[in-house]
DNA sequence: TACCACTATACGGTAACACCGAGTACCGCT
DNA sequence: AGCGGTACTCGGTGTTACCGTATAGTGGTA
């Protein structure tokens, strides 16, 4: 399936969130999940820059760590505001995703 | 709830391609539906812009016709080409919104 | 040793989209 | 004449995912 990307906007940070939320974890990896996820081409260029923001707008807590197979790794974890906009993203999500199937099922 | 916008991205234009694949309609009618479909921030403005591309996009075929209670309205119906998009969308939907489901479902 | 694949991050630039704001215009009511 | 509701247009903005390229560490192999 291709040709996703925009229908990805606004979505796929707050899967990133979730992930992060999960458990500690870097964007290389956080990119493979994706993957494994379905979502086949999103790349590392995009996980990095979400990242980025999320460090940017103080959602999220880096900690560098060498790593023994690369270069060194850049682990993240969720602060309070990130579980509290991650839990926003769900609220939004539930809400946008029911009144579209409810539009997808049939008027009224 | 408001914030949506960027979770709209991509998904506003198919919920229009939708709405005039259910019946022959025009744009400040289209905005009242999704209005009272809970997207209550969606303006006349964002509606007509994703109009005027699906027209450029050759996605739809335009009549114009008087109104009783104002200006002329334009009114719209899917060709094929706008059909087989609307079909298209909801593919890309169902796709992406069972994974991101499952995303939060949990893990695995 | 030189090369390559895999791992890992950064960053400037692009395209698409929803949104904003201001403008135009037609109608009915007061 | 003015106002609110109806109806469309258009230039400009901000956010976002994506692309391409660069840098760099590790291990395998020819």
């Amino acid at each position: 399936m291709d040709g996703l990307t925009e229908m990805l906007k606004g979505t796929l940070e707050g899967c990133v969130l979730e992930i992060i939320g999960g458990e500690e974890t870097y964007g290389y990896a956080i990119t493979r999940r994706l993957n494994e996820l379905g979502f086949t081409d999103v790349v590392e260029g995009t996980v990095y820059t979400i990242l980025l923001r999320l460090e940017r707008n103080g959602l999220v807590q880096v900690t560098k760590r060498p790593s023994e197979v690369g270069p060194p790794r850049k682990f993240y974890v969720l602060n309070d505001a990130g579980r509290e906009e991650l839990a926003a993203f769900w609220a939004k999500w539930q809400y946008v995703s029911s009144r579209i199937d409810s539009l997808k099922e049939g008027p009224r």
